[in-house]
DNA sequence: CGCAGATAGTTCGGACCCGAACGATCTCAA
DNA sequence: TTGAGATCGTTCGGGTCCGAACTATCTGCG
């Protein structure tokens, strides 16, 4: 099977590769081991998930930081969300277009704008959520019980460093 | 600081709005924070790395496979960079235009398609990849040295029971 | 030998993604 | 009170991003 390396294989051929430069290996191996698992989870969700309902992750992920909120403002969705505000913008066209949500032009403050779901939009994340987390239970169902604490921990740790 | 919410004032809205629906909470804050943390370190490895470089995470991605390999195949390239041979086509085409890496047809099988680095590709990342892994250093930072492997091994998990 | 099926990479359409520039709105000090 | 500066969301241009359809090539069974 030519062209398919596994997953030692890459971290072996880096090492070898790399030798002899002043590297620090093990931040190395976090880091790409982060972005290899973020993409494989994400892609399982997609294909799982969210692809009978025609939705994009970003779209989702809008989706269920609006519905937890109960209705948010356009930054704070992009934050929670991991975007910038001119992607939200587009995003938000394409949801307020399927009838998934509505934009509120703020009464106190003419520049703020605030999302909340439709009750079609509503209807649309109590079905999906349950079964999101059915596939969130899937990709870690190989981390015990006690390490998921720590992993969780570890990752916010993570996200603290990098901002 | 309105519209500003931290990591736990999320976690624990998350707790109130879901309370009595039969998920498993553990998985989501693994989940949620792998996605936190891999876009923040993504973010910031584009902010201090490759803006001044003008080159985008997956284009850095893609010539550090090609790198580390000495030359590879497409299908290698994308499975390893985690984007659809669509993407990769697009973004070989850029890198290609930019002078950074060669497209070479398989002269056995002439389905083919084998990447290289040009010169001035080499010259890039061999300058470029000591600073990413200075950033790889810094968002591993808050990480002990004997979390590092475990932290590792626990997304090692993630990426294959995603796949 | 010949062609049905598998496989590789590209193209296409539509959606996301960002920084920069922009217009609208708010704030607050002179 | 009035403008200079801050802040908000949108727009714009160029670069991903994907699934599906497509072309080219290879493989192997008959």
């Amino acid at each position: 099977m030519p062209g398919q390396h596994t997953l030692d294989e890459t971290e072996s051929q880096v090492a070898t590769r790399l030798a002899g430069m002043d590297l620090d290996f093990e931040a190395m191996a976090v880091t790409a081991n982060l972005f290899r698992a973020a993409n494989a989870a994400r892609n399982h969700m997609e294909r799982t998930v969210l692809a009978k309902s025609n939705l994009t992750w970003t779209a989702f992920v809008v989706l269920w930081v609006a519905w937890i909120w109960e209705s948010a403002e356009t930054r704070e969705i992009a934050s929670e969300a991991g975007v910038s505000k001119a992607t939200l913008s587009g995003v938000l066209t394409t949801l307020e277009g399927r009838g998934f949500v509505e934009r509120k032009r703020g009464e106190k403050d003419g520049r703020l704008v605030t999302v909340e779901l439709t009750a079609s939009g509503k209807r649309l994340m109590k079905k999906l959520f349950p079964e999101f987390n059915k596939a969130e239970r899937h990709v870690v169902r190989d981390i015990s019980s006690a390490e998921q604490p720590v992993a969780a921990d570890i990752l916010r740790r993570i996200t603290q460093a990098a901002n």
